[in-house]
DNA sequence: GCGGCTTGTTTTAAGCTTCAAATATCACGC
DNA sequence: GCGTGATATTTGAAGCTTAAAACAAGCCGC
């Protein structure tokens, strides 16, 4: 019923739907990876400071930050929904990592910094941390890593104007041109 | 109470932490970048097919096996828990995508497959996917992918070198060499 | 054919995550 | 000063995810 699995070269003239496999397998290929890092990152976060991932995140945002951030900055800034930050900040509030005020410019918004202790445990982390994925970096030399970000860099610009121009296909709703 | 922030030129000798900065970087953007891709595929599959992610991942190891595959086997081949995919093969099958049936050579093992309107259900969809990605990465030509592919897969050797040998600096408990 | 280890699955508790709806405050124009 | 629309946050429901514990069934050597 459906045609195009078995026939990669030839028919490529005649609306063939273009195959874009190449694309498809690099795109699995990073997922594959960041999954699998990730992961192996989560585990050792557990195991070696009792954190989880998005807390540890979630502190390595506010750790250049000393004057504080608010919840929209940091949600923002993680790429996450707000609500996931609100919940997260509870908690790290609760631990004693984090200190949350009403910011004194705005009175909807919350301004979050890390509380002593919680400075002194990331910096704990985020050394340990930095060992690991250099260790797991470490079968590439200076230029490959180079040149992987550039190209990295390319992807990212490349996703934002797709993301920008919205699903293809879809007509663009109200946005004149 | 903590040197190493601001002193990035000289003060390399003497025990020098051996900055890593470079690979960081690189793994932030790795992760900034399938973060990105990721939820915008997510996005769109719940928009335009009322389906998440993971199911449809799920459907996507399963499209390839017709015969089916253990829960076991999806659980590896998706990397995630086997608790994890017990609920959402539960998912699916209620919403008949799935079919489940006991193994017939090892009664522990479940074996699921797509049903046909799973299969129907999941072709349009990965058109549409393919579609999406193609157009993410349609900033790229076929060069700058094929090192891409190259690269990404020599980090992957590399993380997995890392993960077999545990946590740096943890002493190896057991395993003798 | 009986232990003992391994493997396949489910269950539970806790936490993460999203989306959407509800609140509260702000900024602006009039 | 009062609407109006935008922004900051919280809440609630649903679903995803993990780790760990519990079970069931297979495998293997004796």
């Amino acid at each position: 019923m459906h045609e195009r699995v078995h026939l990669d070269h030839e028919a490529k003239a005649l609306e063939a739907p273009a195959d874009h496999a190449a694309e498809l397998r690099l795109w699995l290929r990073l997922l594959t990876l960041s999954t699998m890092i990730e992961g192996e990152v989560r585990r050792r976060l557990r195991d070696r400071f009792d954190v989880t991932l998005p807390r540890f995140d979630l502190m390595a945002q506010l750790v250049r930050a000393p004057d504080g951030m608010t919840l929209s900055d940091v949600s923002k800034r993680m790429m996450v929904s707000n609500g996931n930050v609100t919940g997260l900040v509870e908690r790290l509030v609760e631990s004693g990592h984090l200190d949350r005020r009403v910011s004194e410019t705005d009175r909807r918004a919350q301004v979050i910094r890390l509380t002593d202790a919680g400075l002194d445990a990331f910096r704990a982390m985020a050394a340990e941390h930095e060992e690991w994925i250099a260790e797991m970096l470490s079968g590439l030399d200076e230029d490959e890593i180079d040149t992987l970000m550039t190209l990295l860099g390319k992807v990212k610009a490349s996703t934002r104007t797709a993301m920008e121009k919205g699903p293809a296909g879809a007509p663009q709703e109200d946005v004149p041109r």
